[in-house]
DNA sequence: TTCTAAAATTGAGTCAATTCCGATTTTGTG
DNA sequence: CACAAAATCGGAATTGACTCAATTTTAGAA
């Protein structure tokens, strides 16, 4: 059960996901229609469906490789971080918000997010949940990393903080996805200048 | 202009408004269908879409007056803060989670969130910001206060302050209206927690 | 009171996601 | 090679939000 028949299975899952990604890009979440993303994808609607509970998923699909990516960008980080707690977390958080334009335009990040807290128990709304759980842990890996390193003071409560730190950056970036015309580097100034009222509190 | 048109306008916004948080209630968002508020309001369903633009509008404004009780509470608290910063930011962040559960339900909570992400150009979207910002006001004017009193630090960037407070107090609200176990005692602690980090940095 | 233009209401129709399902094709296996 | 199981196909049916042209109601002037 696992020779042609599982290859097919997952060549029909990638070229779904690249016929909605582009789609998704050029015609918005909405405007690309499931019959256009199956046709481009050469299977039928009802394949799609077979393959995805619903169209969230097929976004969820293309949001988790994304964060996936970055969850991996950001270990070596975390393995090498910067010798001060401000750039170590400048650093960490600058990776996350740079890439996460790469593959999403700001409409499938509001649209990604929509659905995960309307929808939370669907398999995305758990993919999601799971992956901003996974980048709390980064951050408080890091944090950890640089109490090892005397860099930051050790009767911190670390885990508090990490959440802390993840939960500004990302209600942040919630809101710059929100305004089309934000700037990632206006982004990366304000959350700076948030953070910078920690650092101060926690560097050793 | 302004006599029996007027009433009748106000009547039938009351109505739809009356109608729909009933509805939204018992059956959840998606439950409640436009022509069930329309029969239950006792208008057509092209009327409910001449008074709001959408569906979530029609929960918007639901919301929106709940906001704006808790903006009204919160006054209270800013006048007259508890005498440290710790009980003094439990307290108003206390009065926001507390209130939050008095007329709309997690599923009403998890809906408006997602609609203010999706469309935040509608009418609704536009207006939850607005809320989201009063908000984040009235924590900045609390910390001033507590610096105008003495009891915080005058040297703290008070309006980044402000703004992470409020954003990590939201996040953790939203993954609390996702998980429909979730205990506001809990919640509290868990921010409590959080801010005891800043309020060891901050207090004077 | 009567008439007219503007404002509001109406509800049948449109559109797209999702579901259904019988027919057909493809794959794993003896 | 043949058969059973698994998947795909495709198109019809359903559903519910939203639209729009026709109709009704209201304000205010004559």
């Amino acid at each position: 059960m696992s020779g042609l028949r599982a290859r097919q299975k997952a060549d029909r899952h990638r070229r779904i996901i690249e016929a909605a990604a582009e789609l998704f890009r050029d015609a918005g979440y909405e405007g690309a229609k499931i019959e256009t993303i199956a046709a481009q994808a050469e299977v039928s609607v009802g394949t799609i469906y077979n393959y995805y509970q619903n169209k969230g998923d097929i976004l969820g699909a293309i949001v988790s490789m994304e964060v996936n990516e970055v969850l991996n960008a950001g270990r070596g980080v975390v393995a090498n971080p910067p010798a001060n707690v401000g750039d170590a977390l400048d650093t960490l958080l600058g990776i996350y918000i740079e890439h996460s334009l790469h593959y999403l335009s700001k409409e499938m990040w509001r649209q990604a997010m929509a659905i995960s807290t309307q929808l939370p128990d669907s398999p995305f709304g758990q993919a999601y949940s799971a992956l901003d759980r996974a980048l709390i842990e980064q951050i408080r890996a890091l944090i950890a990393r640089l109490q090892a390193l005397g860099l930051a003071r050790r009767d911190i409560d670390g885990p508090a903080l990490g959440e802390l730190i993840f939960n500004n950056m990302n209600m942040m970036f919630i809101e710059f996805v929100k305004r089309e015309e934000a700037r990632i580097a206006e982004l990366r100034a304000a959350i700076r200048r948030q953070n910078r009222i920690l650092v101060a509190a926690i560097a050793a």
